[in-house]
RNA sequence: GGACAAUUAGCUCAGCUGGUUAGAGCGUUCGCUUCACACGCGAGAGGUCAAAGGUUCGAAUCCUUUAUUGUCCA
């Protein structure tokens, strides 16, 4: 135990910073709160329950997409907990290789440093000081969101057990020949200078300028044919001129030579099925070394494959234009083409580019020998899991995509021409042949020599990311086997952006099921985007993306939380602005208060703490001694209870908080308490208003529970100042309550009553503008026993809720001088004398008439339409009836009020 | 060009398997410092559910086409 309980008594006013200082994750981190055991679960103890958090990348700092899918992780995971899960949530974080390379080299560049000054060694050791220095901030505001991980089990991709089992899953691949090294045009990124995978190319719409190029043939220089291309000054690197077999513009030119302008280079034109006749002038230069397309073309046809263009993006040609940016240079040679009487037109062209994902620069397709993964057979056991429901996407339409890039999945290249990250596990000895161990000292055995080389090259990023749920539980490679594997893999939810499906989801998917045979998680939830109130995507170059820790500054973790899951609805986007965390901010105070209210209640009738504490622990609702507005808050409950827990079923996380918000706003405070309210002013016995009290604490309590999944501090707070409890208990390790269905329909008939006649008098005061302080009495013609018993016994409440006093009355005529109405078959009138206006009053209660004699002819008309009686189900066509019924009856009350007027 | 999503009140969105007199929050109008809360309470105004066809006894809801917007893939 603790040696202190928390304060009985709320401050006057929420303070978010005090209340969310108190019960930071640092104070539940200390305890092990949040610490999932695998001894705990299992066949004997409680179901296991896994979230991944996709780990953050170490250069990052929090955004609104963090506090999104993070909250949206706790609320999975807090839900599970206090619903009996032995409730694991797996934090860690990526090493994010070109990002966090780059930032490492920039700071360099400021000391006047570049890598290779420093040479491999050394600039690692400055990344991993640079990591250790900075790397842990993701972390740190994490923390501040009041996530509830199992911090314990933090993992790092380049920690040394995710590194073991990076290089023994590619080594094991490697063996089944999944994973082969080959010479292909691949995306390169001229500024980071690596090779990237086709998931990191963005393409992007840009103008360019389709130059069309005519080559004269080499025995005849009268003649020559054109082509169009966008990239002149791959010109250079030409090999071949290419043109359809069936074309007939061009079939006495197959077999000729042309030169290649500039380059003075005499070239094949060739016949290939791959040119699109439509296109430009039907006629293509074939440049081997600069597009994939073209690379196939001449494979196909024996010929050479040179470059023009380095490493980064500068021209390598020997025709004068070595050492140009590849930019520069396509405007130069237009130019020169141009000169030499080469350039037949220009026109502007539009097209799609693809961009590299980090760099932000166009990729220059490049010649390059690099590692791959063979991706089909993996994609095949991945494709069905999704198919056959194992993995429920949530919303389910992402499918399409799933299923789209996995039906036509390319290899993966996942060399990376960098330093930070992990080096593939490759040898070379002196006759240049490629061993591929888990060890040097492997390798060298297999090699027979110790004279081995490693591979420069580091693994791209997501080879580790796609281990992940592998990892986090301890998997180092195919043997490994613990109690955590078996207890907690599969994983059950995994939240993330549709961003990544193809770097990530669709990777841990093969992964899993090649290294573990089983799917790596069975719920998939989609996140929103966030963008600004305008819909335009946060980005830092719009200065539109709010900082979530200024915003918590402001309003506070819990309200932040709330209001983003608030307004995120399942796979839609999200509109954000700062101040609409004034809904999360208002409802904090609104729990705070009314919780304070309660509390001062508890204290007025109960002698001390213990005393309420006692009544409290044994308190079970009973109806002798419920009033009907507590009767009916139980209804209300069980209700709310029953939509929470099926809308978390569903995965309708935002549902689920709505849900809480409206029962707890709308029918606890502005009804049952208010209803509280007069009912303990009035005459109550003790025992009542101690019964009373202890519903209002129970239920306040039940919703915090509810609520605390989404708003954990501000509930820990309050749960804790219901009873005496230590600062090492938690409202999060309490059972999430359950709809009782013992409570029904009739428990809350009479206050319904109540509650509309309530609102009808009010509505009533409003439209005769009666003054708000002028007490006005109220009879009504009650058309029934049980109204009138409903009326009797919640009387007392009328006063205060509506400024009348209602009187209850049978058989009488309409008072004079009274404005009248009709609730649930009861007639309801205000005497208002001096206030009524006869006239307006007439005008009133015949609107009234001719809304519901449209309503009565609508289903009058419905009713007659035999084809809807004969067709409708039953109980529709019932259920028609009886609104006809209680329409025609509300009419005929209204006419008759009319009359009385009239007379 | 293909696939998917969206289009409901001034704004942001609910409305799930067709049967409501179409709802909420924000904003707006009016009244209220009522002993938990003005970050509040009460009462209003505001919508031919993007358009046109179709299915059906019945369509905001299902189907088709069109328009607009967005995302992904060529």
């Amino acid at each position: 135990m603790s040696d202190h309980s928390t304060a009985q008594q709320l401050e006057k006013t929420y303070n978010h910073h005090d209340v969310e200082e108190r019960w930071r994750s640092a104070h539940w981190e200390a305890l092990g709160v949040f610490h999932a055991e695998s001894s705990r679960a299992g066949d004997e103890g409680r179901p296991p329950y896994t979230v991944l958090m996709p780990p953050p990348n170490v250069t990052g700092s929090l955004t609104l997409g963090h506090v999104l899918n993070h909250t949206l992780q706790d609320i999975f995971i807090r839900y599970a907990r206090m619903t009996g899960s032995e409730a694991l949530w797996l934090p860690g974080t990526d090493h994010a290789g070109i990002a966090t390379q780059t930032v490492v080299e920039r700071k360099l560049r400021q000391e006047g440093v570049t890598r290779h000054d420093l040479g491999r060694k050394d600039f690692l050791t400055k990344v991993w000081e640079w990591r250790d220095e900075y790397g842990g901030l993701i972390l740190k505001q994490l923390r501040k969101l009041g996530i509830s991980c199992d911090w314990r089990r933090n993992l790092f991709t380049m920690d040394d057990r995710a590194s073991e089992a990076v290089v023994n899953s590619f080594v094991a691949l490697y063996r089944e020949g999944l994973i082969y090294r080959g010479t292909r045009i691949i995306n390169w990124c001229p500024v980071s200078q690596t090779a990237l995978s086709d998931e990191e190319v963005i393409m992007k719409q840009r103008r360019d300028q389709l130059v069309y190029v005519s080559y004269p043939l080499a025995k005849d220089p009268g003649r020559s044919i054109t082509i169009a291309t966008v990239r002149p000054e791959t010109i250079l690197a030409d090999v071949a001129i290419a043109v359809n077999p069936n074309d007939p513009r061009y079939s006495d030119l197959i077999g000729e030579l042309v030169v290649v302008p500039v380059a003075g280079r005499h070239v094949p034109v060739i016949a290939d099925d791959y040119v699109d006749i439509e296109f430009g002038t039907g006629a293509l230069k074939i440049t081997p070394a600069h597009d994939p397309n073209d690379y196939e073309v001449a494979k196909r046809h024996n010929l050479p494959a040179f470059s023009v263009v380095g490493k980064d993006g500068r021209m390598t040609d020997e025709f004068g234009y070595a050492g140009m940016d590849r930019f520069e240079a396509r405007e130069k040679i237009i130019a020169d083409l141009q000169d030499m009487g080469h350039l037949v037109k220009v026109e502007e062209y539009d097209h799609n580019v693809g961009y590299s994902e980090r760099a932000d620069v166009v990729v220059e397709p490049y010649l390059s020998e690099q590692w791959f993964v063979k991706m089909k057979p993996l994609a095949e056991p991945a494709l069905d899991a999704v198919n056959d429901g194992r993995i429920r996407f949530h919303p389910e339409h992402w499918i399409n995509t799933y299923r789209h890039w996995m039906e036509n999945i390319q290899d993966w290249c996942i060399s990376r021409q960098l330093w930070w990250g992990h080096r593939i596990p490759a040898w070379y000895d002196d006759r240049g042949n490629v061993w591929v161990a888990s060890s040097y000292e492997e390798a060298c055995h297999l090699a027979g020599t110790d004279k081995l080389v490693q591979d420069e090259d580091v693994l791209d990023t997501w080879f580790s990311s796609w281990l992940w749920p592998l990892t986090t539980l301890g998997w180092t490679g195919l043997h490994s086997d613990n109690e955590d594997l078996r207890t907690f893999y599969p994983t059950n939810t995994l939240v993330t952006g549709p961003d990544i499906i193809f770097f990530w989801v669709a990777r841990m998917i093969m992964a899993g099921m090649h290294f573990r045979g089983d799917v790596p998680f069975r719920d998939v939830y989609f996140t929103s985007i966030i963008r600004d109130m305008k819909g335009r995507k946060l980005s830092k170059s719009l200065g539109n993306s709010p900082d979530p820790l200024k915003v918590i500054e402001t309003y506070g973790t819990d309200a932040l939380r709330f209001t983003i899951v608030y307004i995120a609805p399942l796979g839609q986007d999200v509109l954000f602005g700062e101040e609409k965390c004034e809904l999360g901010r208002n409802f904090a105070t609104k729990i705070w208060n009314a919780s304070r209210f309660v509390f001062m209640q508890r204290d007025r009738w109960f002698d001390s703490q213990e005393a309420f504490a006692e009544a409290y622990s044994a308190f079970m609702p009973d109806r002798s001694l419920l009033s009907d507005s507590g009767r009916w808050l139980l209804v209300r409950y069980s209700a709310m209870l029953d939509r929470y827990h099926h809308a978390m079923s569903q995965f309708r996380v935002n549902d689920m908080v709505k849900i809480a918000h409206e029962f707890f706003w709308g029918d606890y405070c502005d009804w049952f308490l208010e209803a509280l309210k007069s009912e303990l002013a009035g005459e109550v016995t003790p025992e009542q208003a101690r019964h009373a009290v202890c519903l209002a604490v129970h239920v306040l309590e039940g919703t915090l529970k509810t609520l605390h999944p989404v708003m954990p501090f501000i509930t820990d707070e309050v749960w804790h100042a219901i009873v005496p409890r230590g600062t090492d208990e938690s409202i999060a390790l309490t059972v999430m309550p359950q709809s009782d269905t013992s409570w029904g329909l009739d428990d809350a008939a009479p206050f319904d009553l109540v509650r509309n006649i309530v609102s009808e008098i009010r509505s009533l005061r409003s439209a005769f503008n009666v003054p708000h302080d002028l007490r006005a009495e109220a009879v009504v013609k009650v058309g029934s026993e049980k109204a009138a018993l409903a009326l009797a016994a919640s009387g007392r409440i009328f006063p205060a809720l509506t400024r009348c006093e209602v009187e209850i009355a049978r058989g009488i005529e309409r008072p004079a001088h009274s404005a009248g109405s009709v609730v649930d078959g009861n007639e309801l009138f205000i005497r208002l004398e001096g206030l009524i206006s006869f006239e307006k009053e007439k005008l009133r209660l015949q609107k009234e008439i001719v809304k519901v004699s449209g309503y009565i002819e609508s289903l009058e008309k419905k009713l007659a339409n035999k084809a809807f009686v004969a067709n409708a189900p039953v109980d529709v066509v019932a259920k028609e009836h009886e609104k006809l019924g209680e329409a025609r009856s509300l009419a005929g009350k209204l006419q008759e009020n009319l009359g009385v007027l009239s007379k």
